[in-house]
DNA sequence: GATGAATGAGTATTCATTCAT
DNA sequence: GATGAATGAATACTCATTCAT
């Protein structure tokens, strides 16, 4: 039951296709970057690729649906990093330099295009499709935390659940903002503090 | 030289205009938390407020001032409750109990009209002036804490600044994401848990 | 079931704006007549209406609105000219006199407009709506004429049903198709011998 | 001085391509059947056809082209069978048989495809060029029908060229009415009604 | 000849804002 | 002050047609 007028019209399969769609990604990006969404028309995204209008909606039916797509993109290239990460959690590594190595790729990742990243998390239309995405890709990172941090022996919490919950939404919260309030210098000293933080938060005996 | 436009047109000092500028902002929060920001439209907000567009244009000079409004509004209400605990921080007083206070009066805030602070955290432009407005209140409410932690005799914090900030920033995102993903149940434990690892962290011995 | 998307968007209930509303469906018709239906585009009618735009949309949720309150009206200018004398069909009168007499008036209703009503007729797209109120005014036609016939004196046909649906149709055909090929000179002997045919048919002894 | 962009751009000499242009003009014909002409895209019609859009043009320089082949393609078929009862109408035979003829082989013809005759007929732009080809066949129709009155015993008929022009167009309306009114069982009973109206006015004894 | 990706002029429609009443 | 009809710039999107491969 999704609205098909967020889905791209066809699989870019040929690689002349695909260059395009990139293209079209791409120009999104910066015009969405300078403009904000209101003024980020068609138009001016097809002109930036260097492509025509009508060339744009051979691949997507609508402007949101390029929005999805990019957002999709940006998805793809985070769960490429961090996926494997999630999935090579180690119990037996040292919990805080598994948390520095999750917390480093998430800034990392955001590092780039904060700009982009501004216009994407606080003006755009979210679309309920993308929200369920979006929520699925939390739920998924919390639950191999969870299993990390239950297999892990310095880890003795009552809830494990609620703290995999937290931790990775501390993660995610902190980068965003760091993207957003990009006074530079404090990147890192925030960074570092985040993983100590979780790090005593995960390691700390259980209550009683 | 901060945007005119986006400023209330008249203090409304006379009772039937303050009531008047609620209604639109009642209208305005429940028009956008159904429709989103962009089809939130002027016509609608002031249709549902029970007053003429013409009306609506009298006490607001454009349709981002109107969001603008909402924000102050549910600023200031914030203001009016988490003021005074920043306020009256009380470093005699038990670090845990006076972060529970902070972190369960942030909640309780954010519990009413989820879907309209939903839309306003997710979807709406931030003009410049507000942004600047925000960060202003981030740093008034990080310089309290900050203090408050320098003063308090658990604390052997190295880094006291950052630490305030992202005690606060940790503190303001959990209770937006609670509010986004209400899931009901796991707001008391999250919370709790949030101020658990607040509180572990703050307290932390100093690293030497 | 009707689309909404074909009916008036407001009643004009003001004497303002029914002349507005008049004013756009005068220039429709100009518009259509001139350019035919693919080149007439709204602004173009709403230009040469002499009003904004906005304003034509405010009364008419689309284009094709636009046509079909043309057509109503058409039909409606029909309907007081031949509705009248379809509720007063005398069967005490001479059978060819009220042949004649409808029959004038139908072609009288054409002879204003006909390059109006040749893309009304010919070029334009019909809303099965449309359609139904099309066959809806046929069939009442139909009938009356049916038991106009029906009670006449002269009359002695065995199918009196099947007679006056040929009947209207034949005088709605010539009617049209005199508009189509106005050549002027033919209009007078034309509808003279469509009478006359009419009167013969329906006044010719039973078949035995 | 004829559009040449409503021509077909080559004579189909070749099998292939005959077949071709075949399968576009029926192709043509459910798509115009099916969404009406405003929404009958030529792509829509190549893709129904089972042929890229290149192809199409290059048999066809313009949509309309199309239109006017396919309309070209009915009256072919139409001449096919008309044509010879027109030529061969013989005045030494009863003219209700002749009439009778006619009006069934009209029928008949019609009685295939009624729902893109409705379309061809009520929605389809007459570029002139086809509009002096129908006006053209209408002419040679009457003419020959005029000859045949003039040359038959049982007429006595003051004005024979404004009786076959009536003629030929009731028996083309009630024909084309029928079509787009099928409710089948009137069909024979208004087809010899029809009959039956023109030969006795066609038979009627002259007017002094 | 065939293909179908690319083109871009052209159009319907929206919605923030104004202003005559 | 209140009203809401009028405004029109701005924009998403279509579809007939071309042309490089």
């Amino acid at each position: 039951m999704s609205d098909p007028s967020l889905k791209p019209r066809r699989r870019p399969q040929q690689e002349r296709s695909r260059l395009l769609v990139e293209a079209i990604l791409d120009a999104a990006a910066r015009v969405l970057e300078q403009h904000g969404y209101a003024h980020a028309t068609t138009n001016r995204i097809a002109e930036r690729a260097g492509v025509s209008i009508g060339s744009l909606y051979q691949y997507f039916p609508s402007k949101d649906a390029i929005l999805v797509a990019l957002v999709e993109r940006h998805l793809a290239e985070g769960a490429a990093v961090v996926g494997p990460l999630l999935a090579g959690l180690d119990p037996a590594a040292p919990l805080e330099r598994t948390l520095a190595e999750l917390t480093g790729a998430m800034v990392e990742l955001h590092r780039h295009e904060p700009g982009l990243h501004r216009v994407l998390v606080e003006e755009c239309p979210r679309p309920p499709e993308l929200r369920e995405r979006l929520d699925g890709i939390f739920a998924v990172a919390v639950a191999a935390v969870a299993r990390f941090l239950d297999a892990h022996p310095d880890v003795r919490l009552a809830d494990v659940d609620a703290a995999a919950r937290l931790a990775v939404q501390v993660i995610e919260s902190v980068t965003h903002q760091l993207v957003v309030h990009d006074d530079g210098a404090g990147v890192d000293r925030l960074t570092r503090e985040t993983v100590r933080m979780l790090a005593l938060y995960l390691q700390a005996p259980a209550e009683d």
